[in-house]
DNA sequence: CTGAAAGCGCTTACAG
DNA sequence: CTGAAAGCGCTTACAG
């Protein structure tokens, strides 16, 4: 692999201007840098990064950090599409993207050590969905710009990008309520997740703005898989038969609810309405097609890795939390209540 | 950040020993080394990769790269699986994993060598699903090694690890033609797809071994979409009445398909079957849940690293393709032939 | 506009 | 068992 120094030699100067001729910047005759071009091209010259990275404070790759990638976690279906929103931004300024996940939490840590602290990146994006999570995993110490895709950066709520879970079920629960229900079951997800805990919240307040009282009954906690929305469905028709429409925190386990309720003889949404929510790709093609809503998971990527970029050059300190709006997908699941 | 340096001086030795009691290799005292990694410790040094990278000839990054992502590309239920198996690999050896991919394929080359040209990496596996993709993706000048996952490598036939697609298609047909099927029409996919091309062949060679002859008008392309094979699947309807079960390409296709049998008033698999192909995670949970082949796709990832790491490691020269099975799930909407 | 020289942070023979 | 020195491939002031 040819180095500067054959490039040098070839041309008939200084490494120092084969470096100045290549970074292009400052003074060099255009003759003495189209020759040096020349070479470079036949000798098929390419710097080595870490050479350059080794006088240069940049080692031009980014982090991708997350935690826990698994069938369990309700964001993996977006997952690609973040990874592929950050490479995006990343590749148009020529940078590389590193990516570290766990397999398990109990491995979050050490992988995100491993990364961030072999000087091996000039930043790094984490997916940060649990309280308190880059504090666990020793991301606190780190002295390189993050910014969280989730809701807990190292700084707090700042440098933090995120979808508006709490708006996003404060839309798809309103339009239950204005389809004319008013007995909505939830079926939820373990409690450490804040996306969770947002998309509660945002039915509670839905309930509350129209002066509809819920009763804790009709919570249920599922896992995110298919079969828990199963399951709690005939918990929630057992336990609570007056209700006409079940709101799920994921779209997995609005369709284990449906295969149960039909299961049981209901049709939905003629006797029982139901909301999703990620607009996972299969939502669509279920039967019905869900009602549920969407995150822009592209764009968080893309917008993640934007402001890890301006941190990166110093064009900001840090920033405050972005929100990204989500959209209510309104499809056949939902229909008018029984009344 | 502390260097080598730091760590010397605060040690009282010189930089070299450092270095020997961190790679714990030669001969240094138990006394010394306990003194160094106590001020390590302490410093919190760790290492520059960067420099590191410089002296030795590893730079212990590996790369991933995909060509095109896209809900086009047939195989995407499958890229996290996939890179989820090479990264577990890649953890296993306290490498990392740089990952590029390219949004469209005309950037694919581009991608590639900024990828393996900058000397970032000590070998790479690309995702390589068309004919003669790694040449004109310019892998073949890299000096890297590298294996495929897919059919194509720079090596020919060598290097490469893919799903058995020619036999999990066999076997899906002859699940069709054991029910009594005998009139079978196919959705396919775009041909320059190594994969697609197997799985059709796969399918002629069902037909062929039951001694039951096939139409050329039973063929349809779609383009992995499922209003692609909701298309189809009316073409199919129109120009070939008398087929009694559909074979799709992939999953996807197969249930915009059923969804134009169902509108059409067709009852699956009563009236006619249908077989997809990927097994994605929807296809349990479709009405009804779909006949299926999977590929195991976490590990074709974790052999693709495995064997790139045997020849980094020089432990080997060159493998032979590993082909691994693909898995026939029969679900529902496959049935018995009508009559 | 061009080049000599030092330095980035490590590792590796080579002496001792 | 330990250290001095050279070298990995680049970039950056500093002279000229």
């Amino acid at each position: 692999m040819a180095t500067i120094y054959d490039v040098a030699k070839e041309a008939g100067v200084s490494t120092a201007t084969v470096s100045k001729a290549l970074s292009n910047t400052p003074y060099v005759s255009e003759e003495t840098r189209a020759r040096v071009l020349a070479v470079v091209e036949r000798l098929n010259y390419v710097p080595s990064l870490a050479a350059r990275g080794l006088t240069k404070a940049r080692t031009y790759i980014i982090g991708l950090v997350i935690p826990y990638v698994s069938d369990y976690l309700f964001s993996d279906p977006h997952l690609l599409e973040f990874i592929r929103g950050v490479e995006q931004e990343a590749n148009a300024r020529d940078y590389n993207l590193l990516l570290a996940t766990a397999r398990a939490p109990s491995e979050a840590a050490s992988a995100y050590q491993r990364l961030l602290r072999t000087q091996y990146v000039d930043g790094a994006v984490l997916v940060a969905v649990r309280r308190g999570e880059p504090d666990s995993l020793g991301v606190g110490k780190m002295d390189y710009p993050c910014v969280a895709l989730g809701y807990h950066s190292p700084y707090g709520p700042d440098n933090t990008v995120h979808a508006d879970d709490r708006q996003g079920a404060l839309k798809a629960v309103r339009h239950l309520l204005d389809l004319g229900h008013r007995g909505i079951g939830v079926i939820s997800g373990p409690p450490p997740l804040t996306a969770v805990e947002e998309r509660l919240a945002g039915y509670r307040l839905a309930l509350a703005e129209r002066g509809v009282a819920c009763d804790e009954g009709w919570f249920v906690q599922g896992d995110f898989t298919p079969e828990s929305g199963f399951q709690a469905a005939a918990i929630l028709l057992e336990r609570c038969p007056q209700l006409t429409a079940i709101f799920c925190i994921n779209d997995r386990m609005a369709m284990g609810a449906i295969q149960r309720l039909r299961a049981e003889g209901l049709r939905v949404p003629d006797d029982i309405a139901v909301v999703g929510f990620d607009d996972i790709p299969s939502a669509a093609l279920f039967e019905p097609p869900l009602t549920t809503v969407r995150q822009p998971a592209l764009e968080m990527g893309r917008i993640a890795a934007h402001k890890l970029f301006q941190l990166i050059g110093r064009e900001i300190e840090s920033f405050e939390s972005i929100v990204l709006p989500a959209e209510l997908i309104v499809r056949a699941s939902s229909g008018n209540a029984r009344r």
